[in-house]
DNA sequence: ATAGGGTTAG
């Protein structure tokens, strides 16, 4: 009987309240919790049980005996139980057993409360707090640690003045689990002046134990980028630890100062996996992948363990630079010393194996990632994307929304995507309405510039401008420039100077501006024009975005500028350049000089056009790898026009494949054809 | 007689 009572919390909690008053009249007196001695002994045996189940199923065995022995209703053993089956992760049957418990005293409200919280069900476990105040149970100072966590979790700014007030209603406020929840709490939900208001009214703060306080408050200055302050405390704190060292280790690489990152780590006493993964996410997020997977190497020669953490940034950092031998290694790595295909370490390896162009790796690995939530399904659909494969896209997303995901604004974005890039006008348009009347999701200016690509991509420009003109929010330059892309396409001169002057209005510092216009003079041969533009950007002292190529041979990650000379192997280089020059111009390559104002301050010193970093990138590959091999480069910024058609003539002489990854796509050239259809 | 807080990631 007690059993088939079930409380289901989300539905109608004045229902579950009336059942509990009604189950509270009729049925106390049979409450099963014994305090005779042979009842504890029991009770106790159980809970010994209980602690020594290593799986779900064991515990699901006790639980049967439990039901036997009518300890179903035992608030020591039910604890235990609902702890014990949250640390498996096993949070449904936590919840289970929460519901057939009728009396829920405060203990196994807080197991209850503290394993949603670690199981990232924040809001439901607040819902449990409010149960409890409604029941008439005080929450203690073992409550809210949980429920604060909660909070700052779901960046809940609201309810923290609620919840504090709560706690110094109750009087646990000076309890120092409480003090460091509260403080923490603060620092999650970006309030540094209550953060540090909370930890100067913290009597205990400058005592020897107080080491936590300081830890989460450095923590706090680091996230708000006042590095200052996190300085001064680390100095003035009684006592220091490797979680204080890190900390701000953590703060020097948010506010990318390299040098005072490492400069900490090399003088801390004793580091430990974070340490190591710190220094390893801050490299590989400033830009500095190589010595991010230094670091990884340098940690495994060191005999500290990685963890998911530090597994989930190596494999981000080869990401980036499309490191595929490197990414390939970690992945045998992970699966050779017991690491579990996890969400995280799935969703990084999809991501991995696809922008370093395998693309059907990453969908086996997709395949075999069990877990997956928004996020793992939003990369798989963005990567097929990016590669032209919208049919495959597409597909994922139908299966994805089947699993009972609800598709957010990025994944939308992702499908938008896949449809301008094979040019499916009609079916992105169906989707952008889906999106917006169907899942109630706002669209961004990023829908709205996929929409502009979309109609683009078809040629369909006057459509294009009367869509941005429409649009209800205010263009930007992106949006100008996916305009202006499909006009240069296409050949209109007329509108792509109308989107140039809105361009140059919005950012008259951007250097896409000056290079979109040059490029649209080039197209039809106004060089004179051209030629006005560079002066300008010259004269206004625009500055150019660095751009680098990156290519890796042999597990070893070789990177380009335009007009590098630093290589090794420069010279071999610069001939096999103009060899693949020469022979591409006998096949018809005219240089497109069109595209110089990439890289003007080159232009001056070299040859402009013949030594962007991606031909550097190229000419290095086909001279350092076995003939046949697939060539892959990474680029960080758009891929020129005339490297572009050099890669082209490129993939046919030599008889290769060229996998290119730039900024927005990928290319994959063969036999002098392109999968972006030249359009990008 | 039940029990707990911070640092790293996509």
């Amino acid at each position: 009987m007690f059993r088939n009572v079930g409380w289901s919390f989300l539905k109608n909690k004045s229902t579950i309240l009336q059942n509990h008053n009604h189950i509270a009249k009729n049925f106390y007196s049979i409450s099963t919790e014994n305090h005779s001695h042979g009842g504890f002994q029991l009770q106790s045996h159980f809970i010994s049980l209980i602690h020594a189940c290593k799986t779900t199923q064991q515990l699901k065995q006790v639980h049967s005996q439990i039901l036997l022995h009518n300890l179903s209703q035992n608030s020591w053993v039910i604890t235990q139980f609902i702890s014990t089956s949250s640390s498996f992760k096993s949070i449904n049957y936590s919840i289970s057993i929460f519901q057939h418990f009728l009396h829920p005293n405060s203990f196994v409200f807080n197991a209850i409360i503290r394993a949603l919280s670690d199981n990232t069900q924040f809001q439901n476990s607040i819902s449990h707090l409010v149960l409890m105040l409604r029941l008439n149970l005080k929450p203690d100072r073992q409550t809210f640690p949980f429920v604060l966590k909660s909070a700052g979790a779901l960046f809940a700014g609201g309810l923290a003045g609620a919840l504090h007030a709560q706690i110094a209603i109750l009087g646990v406020e000076f309890d120092s689990f409480v003090r460091v929840s509260l403080v923490d709490m603060y620092v999650k939900l970006e309030m540094l002046d209550l953060t540090l208001r909370v930890f100067h009214e913290t009597p205990e703060r400058n005592k020897l134990g107080s080491i936590l306080l300081w830890n989460v408050l450095i923590n706090g200055c680091s996230r708000a980028g006042d590095l200052g302050q996190a300085s001064e405390l680390f100095e003035a704190m009684p006592e220091r630890n490797t979680a204080s060292w890190n900390s701000l280790i953590n703060g020097f690489m948010r506010i990318r100062d390299l040098e005072r990152a490492m400069e900490l780590f090399f003088r801390m006493p004793e580091k430990n996996v974070v340490s190591w993964t710190t220094m390893l996410a801050g490299f590989s997020q400033n830009g500095d992948p190589e010595r991010a997977l230094a670091m990884f190497h340098r940690m495994l020669e060191e005999g500290v363990r990685p963890n998911d953490h530090t597994v989930v940034s190596a494999l981000s950092a080869c990401t980036r630079v499309g490191a595929l031998e490197a990414g390939v290694w970690i992945h045998n790595y992970v699966s050779s010393n017991g690491f579990r295909l996890n969400r995280e370490i799935g969703t990084a390896l999809v991501d991995m194996y696809a922008k370093c162009g395998k693309i059907e790796s990453a969908s086996r690995v997709f395949c075999e990632t069990k877990e997956k939530n928004l996020l793992t399904w939003s990369v798989m659909i963005w990567c097929w994307a990016i590669h032209g494969c919208s049919e495959q896209a597409l597909q994922c997303f139908e299966r994805m929304k089947s699993t009972g995901i609800k598709p957010d604004e990025v994944v939308v974005l992702a499908i938008l995507t896949a449809c301008s890039h094979s040019g499916l006008v009609d079916q992105g348009l169906i989707f952008f309405n889906s999106m917006r009347f169907d899942h109630l999701i706002e669209p961004t200016v990023k829908h709205y510039t996929c929409l502009v690509d979309l109609f683009g991509w078809a040629g369909r420009l006057e459509e294009a401008l009367s869509f941005i003109e429409s649009m209800p929010i205010k263009p930007d330059f992106v949006i100008w420039g996916a305009l202006f892309c499909a006009c240069r396409a296409h050949k209109n001169i007329k509108m792509a100077e109308l989107a140039s002057e809105k361009i140059q209005q919005l950012e008259p510092r951007h250097i896409g501006s000056y290079i979109f216009l040059s490029n649209i003079y080039a197209a039809v041969g106004r060089w004179e024009d051209v030629e006005r533009v560079r002066l300008t950007m010259k004269n206004r002292g625009v500055e150019k975005d660095p751009g680098w190529s990156y290519i890796e041979v042999e597990g070893q990650v070789h990177s380009f500028v335009a007009g590098d000379r630093g290589h090794k192997r420069s010279e071999d280089i610069y001939l096999k350049l103009e060899e693949l020059v020469l022979g591409a111009r006998e096949q018809g390559y005219m240089p497109d000089t069109g595209w110089v104002l990439h890289n003007i301050e080159e232009e001056e010193k070299e040859d402009a056009l013949g030594s962007h970093s991606e031909k550097l990138a190229l000419a290095f590959g086909l001279i350092s790898t076995p003939p046949g091999m697939a060539i892959r480069i990474v680029k960080n910024l758009r891929v020129c026009g005339d490297c572009h058609s050099m890669m082209k003539y490129a993939s046919k002489m030599s008889n290769r494949e060229i996998i290119l990854r730039d900024i927005k796509r990928f290319h994959h050239f063969k036999d002098g054809a392109c999968t972006c259809m030249d359009y990008w």
